[in-house]
This record gives C-alpha cells, structure tokens and sequence, in this order.
DNA sequence: CCTTCTAGTTATCATATGATAACTATAGGA
DNA sequence: TCCTATAGTTATCATATGATAACTAGAAGG
C-alpha cells in the first residue's frame, strides 16, 4: 500500500472540503456576527445548553475572550445565559429564539446546498455516500 | 433514503475534518508565519508557479491584502517572485528554498499524524479508506 | 473559618485581518 | 497612438482576534 498515495489523497481531499463548506458557509453572509462568533453560535446550537469553559475548549479560544464574545452575541440578542441551579459559579448559555431562528436558517441554507450537491443521484448512491461518511470518520476524523 | 439523517451525518462529518486538521495543524505551531500566511504558503506549496490573483482566488483575499502578506512573506525569505517573461505584469511566485524547507515539514508532520492514525490497518482497510476519500471527493467536495 | 480551586469577568494592549482609494506599469486592441 | 483592461502596489483606516493581568464569586475540603 502506498502510503504517499494515500496521504496526497489526503491531502487534496481536506482542501476540497474545506473549501465545499466555505463555499457554502460563504452564501449566507451573516453581517451580524463575525467569524468566531459564528463558531461559537454553531458549537452552541448543537450542543445547548452549554457552559462558558466548554464553549472556549471546543473554538480554542482563551476564556476572557470567550467571555467578550459571548457578552456581544447577548447583546445581538442571539444568545441567553442562565446561572447552574447546581453550581453558581456555571452557566448555561443558549440561543436565544432570535438565535435559533437565524441558526435554523444556516441549516437549513446547508441542507439546501447540500441537496442540490447530490440531486439526481439514486438510492444505491446516496447510501455508498452515507458508508463513506462512516467509514472515514471512524477511520480517520474521529 | 432520509436526506435529514445525510445531512446530519455530513455536518459532523464535516465538523469531524475540521476538528482533525486542526489539531495535526496545531502541532505545528508556526511562530514565524500567521493563518492567513500559511494559506497562501501551503497554496504556492501545492500549485507553484503561481500568479499573484491566483493567491488571491484561492485564499479568498483581495489582491491589496495578498501583496502585503507576500511582501511579509518575502521579507521572512520564504518566498520569492520573478517577473513572468511572457506578460511583465504577471508575477511568478514560489517558495524559496527556506520556504520549501519549512512546508516539507509541515508536509512531513502531517503525513506523521495521518500515519499514527492509520496505523494497525490492513491493505484491504486502507483501500476501503482510498476509496471513500475518492467517492467522496468526485460526489461531494469536487 | 480558612485556604485553595474553579468559573467567569473586566480591562488593556498588540497584532492580524479586511476594506478601500489612489496609484503604476504593461498588454491588447481599435 | 490612444483607449481600456489587467496585474499588482502602496497607503490608510477600521475592526477582529489573541494574550495577559488583576479581579470577583462560589465551591469544596480540612
């Protein structure tokens, strides 16, 4: 097995989906938040509620300026923060309905991207797609 | 077939590449370089002799903001231009051979960690694996 | 209670990045 | 030759991001 084959391949193939979700993050232009704050918001909306350390873990971001950011999504109105019934020194931070509507609106603009990537391809195609997806991650982006 | 269940499975798969090129990058640590400077890097890595626009088109940067970072680049000694022989306003932009040096490796370490990652597998495994990056590839992230 | 740890805040600074205007030089017609 | 388009440069400004120090408040254990 050639191992430069394969990583040339590896190679190539990040680069194109980095660029694939570029191109589709880039259609929906949200002028409201920047760039870490849309990281932020995603991370959020799949894993609500969450706490502040958390949210800074999973962007690499330091926790002061997890903590900036954070204050000016509340402030757009697109993020909630609740203090841990449990542990007063937590939070639970959530989107807000604002929040939910404009992520919902991200997804649902990807899925329709998505959709128009692999329209026309039949069932048996479709399900080699979802074995490759498996395949890799448990593979290899674990 | 249940598009909701691909499109599930393909933000986490996407998620999933993200979060691996990230932490084989951070390895890495580049102090002499920032992001956007290693972009443009790893592109004139991959795609040499390039034009000045083409940096521009692939990063995703205006062709003010990629001069600048060239001449950074440049001033660093790990990247040279020459003049297009053909059309003088054209640009032919390459790594220097401190530049070749610093990306083969970047290129050398990430093939390390890809190799970690698939260590233990069969001939038969790595081949499921080269075969779902190319389905992928020509059916999603062409 | 006292100490120490955890979670988060606030303020401040430096740097990286993005946007734009005004410019030079060359190419390629008409 | 003149006009226009292309390729790139330089300067300038605003903003986003990253790093750090000094802080508050609550938890947890002795």
């Amino acid at each position: 097995m050639d191992k430069q084959v394969l990583f040339r391949k590896f190679v190539d193939f990040t680069t194109g989906v980095h660029r694939t979700t570029h191109e589709i993050a880039k259609g929906i232009k949200l002028d409201a938040v920047t760039p870490v704050q849309y990281k932020m918001l995603e991370y959020i909306a799949v894993s609500q509620p969450v706490t502040l350390s958390s949210v800074a873990d999973c962007t690499h971001m330091s926790l002061p300026n997890t903590s900036r950011e954070l204050r000016k999504l509340i402030d757009k109105g697109l993020c909630e923060k609740v203090v841990d019934g449990e542990d007063r020194r937590k939070q639970r931070i959530r989107l807000s309905v604002q929040g939910q509507a404009l992520m919902n609106g991200v997804f649902g603009h990807m899925q329709t991207e998505l959709d128009r990537r692999i329209e026309g391809l039949s069932a048996a195609q479709l399900k080699e797609i979802e074995q490759a997806l498996d395949l890799l991650q448990t593979r290899i982006f674990k």
